[in-house]
DNA sequence: AATTAGAATGGAAACGTTTACATTTTTACT
DNA sequence: AGTAAAAATGTAAACGTTTCCATTCTAATT
């Protein structure tokens, strides 16, 4: 079964002979096909016909070499697993798609190794420009390189830390994301409020995800602020799913925490089920919040309790933002999005002790 | 603050430019580059070198454009909100990667009609293959166009159907799934093992996805073989995440199902959410099964009761085959992965009438 | 009718590689 | 030492576009 072109090459047609089928030059050819230029309108026609005919489409490798731009951007996200990153990278895609741009697309597993490898074959395609999430923002190499070479980027999750006394421009890169710190600190304040005083952190690998560090900041700053004990955080690899053996540790001290605030949904629910597994319930036994409010935790029930990020938006601002780096402007400042609070119900008030 | 690169152009050194700092010619860098052809040591370490002084990096355009292959694979699904595509997604990239080919990705929120432009798009770039989900695999305009083109693609999710009597080749198209319907068959034979004799199907809308259809004609052999009352399904659109009024409906009928069989787990998990909200209990109430095994289905509690697709190996596999077909191995049939079934807890025996 | 501005078109270089082929250098063998 | 084979290197074309510049055509102005 032989290919059926519209003619009888078996090669795709090339602009070349769209040109020779017309009868004019690759020039003309190329002005119809972008509409730029004048020509005259029987010679348009007459173009497009050959075009259409021949079945021809234009080779963007061709056209990208020449203009030396791809019209691509590339996205380096930790991993398409955790809903977060799935939803983001969709909202990405459809804004890209708005603007005529492609993505490409590379994971990493949360690997800092691999940040640079995959950072590195995007290069070679030359996107136009990159959104990424890092595992450490502050500590990246792949930063680095992206800043000495001049190549537009945008982070997305990472949050630089805030630049008190002496600014280094160094830190100072184009985040799109929640105020971390501040978006866990609401949570614990929540949690507190509910009448909570042990409260544990379960988080991601702080060398994994410098999220995961800041949540703890901002819960350990919740934590002082009410003058309560200020416990050590217990971190988890992120593709970790069983947390049996922690929860086992945690459950049985001599002061149970009643409350456990987990860096991210997915572990808050591996915790939640773990905890059942051991026996206890949840909230009725201890309470469990979360942190990123996917889609599936409010199909959840009890529905969890959650810091909402606005994950679709973190996308769609970083495509805006890294659009207008591509397009010149100089550094625009990071966008700190609203976080929500969506009280669920996997936390309760506590109802005595 | 200039764009400190390794020289002092401005622009990004070409194999030209390494040549010229080499004092070799450019043949002989590109020998060195892709350890092609026979250089002497000395040279090669020379040319390395000045590439290495120059932070030279290939430009995959021009190579790509010379090679006539792009070493991309295009990737164009629904949607990335539903984990199983997320999933399939990750494995997707995770396995291109290993056989060094890059992924650029599309999705067409489950409408036929940006399908095409999608693929359009995908095309344009050159891609080596693709790798894709229709909505109607039998009835797709893209997927005539690809086979005209001798454009190398697999689907996966989508399912061919069975090919009984005369074999339309058209109709015979690399596939990688389960077998949808007997998956499904064997999950409602399951619920009738459990007692359910009034059971009905929640279905996502047929035109956005055959495989929802392929799997209620698996509900209807299982319970029509069981002699039972066939309902007709209840059709939802995907992007739908309330069906209360549906389900009010549904189980406010003289007789009431007791089972109710999801074609996805996104739909099984909303329709758990507002079974809830209408004051039933699940499962006592009103058993649910959903179909596909997405890892938050595990997470719940009670677990839910599904059909599991092998979404990674769904994704390895198509990624497998379509690099035969790009190394121009003739058509090697689709591949039907085992589905299994995990009982969970959402869907139980039926204690009394 | 001659001039000229503008529109329409074409020729050819350029983008950054790879590679077939030609040429030069080295090595090994007699 | 001379030759043949092999190894190392170079030259230039090719991939499919876009676009600068030059040229030709058209039509409007004098």
């Amino acid at each position: 079964m032989t290919p059926t072109l519209h003619s009888n090459l078996t090669r795709r047609a090339t602009i070349k002979d769209v040109a020779q089928t017309a009868g004019v030059s690759l020039a003309t050819v190329s002005r119809v096909l972008n509409e730029s230029g004048s020509v005259k309108q029987s010679t348009f026609d007459l173009v497009q016909q050959a075009a259409q005919s021949l079945g021809f489409r234009p080779n963007l490798m061709g056209r990208n070499l020449r203009a030396s731009s791809t019209h691509t951007l590339g996205v380096m996200l930790p991993t398409l697993t955790h809903p977060v990153f799935a939803e983001c990278l969709q909202s990405i895609e459809t804004a890209a798609r708005q603007v005529q741009r492609t993505i490409t697309l590379t994971t990493t597993d949360y690997d800092p190794a691999s940040e640079e490898a995959a950072s590195e074959a995007l290069l070679r395609q030359r996107v136009d420009g990159l959104i990424l999430t890092v595992a450490d923002a502050s500590s990246s190499t792949v930063l680095d390189k992206l800043d000495a070479e001049g190549v537009p980027y945008v982070l997305v999750f990472n949050q630089m830390p805030r630049l008190r006394g002496k600014r280094t421009t160094a830190l100072n890169r184009p985040c799109v994301s929640v105020d971390n710190q501040a978006a866990a600190k609401h949570m614990v304040e929540h949690l507190i409020k509910l009448g909570h005083q042990q409260i544990c952190m379960i988080a991601g690998r702080f060398g994994q995800s410098d999220r995961s560090l800041l949540r703890y900041k901002g819960y350990k700053q919740a934590i002082q602020a009410a003058g309560l004990d200020c416990a050590a955080p217990v971190e988890m690899p992120f593709n970790q799913t069983d947390c049996r053996r922690e929860l086992q540790d945690l459950l049985s001290q001599r002061i149970r925490p009643t409350a456990l605030f987990c860096s991210s949904d997915q572990i808050a629910m591996a915790v939640m089920r773990d905890a059942r597994l051991l026996g206890f319930d949840v909230p009725n036994d201890v309470s469990v919040a979360g942190f990123d409010g996917v889609r599936m935790g409010q199909l959840l029930s009890p529905e969890l309790t959650t810091v909402v990020q606005p994950t679709s938006d973190i996308g769609r601002t970083a495509v805006d933002l890294l659009m207008q780096l591509i397009a010149g402007e100089t550094y625009l400042g990071s966008a700190l999005l609203h976080h929500t609070l969506r009280p669920g119900a996997t936390a309760v008030a506590l109802s005595s002790t």
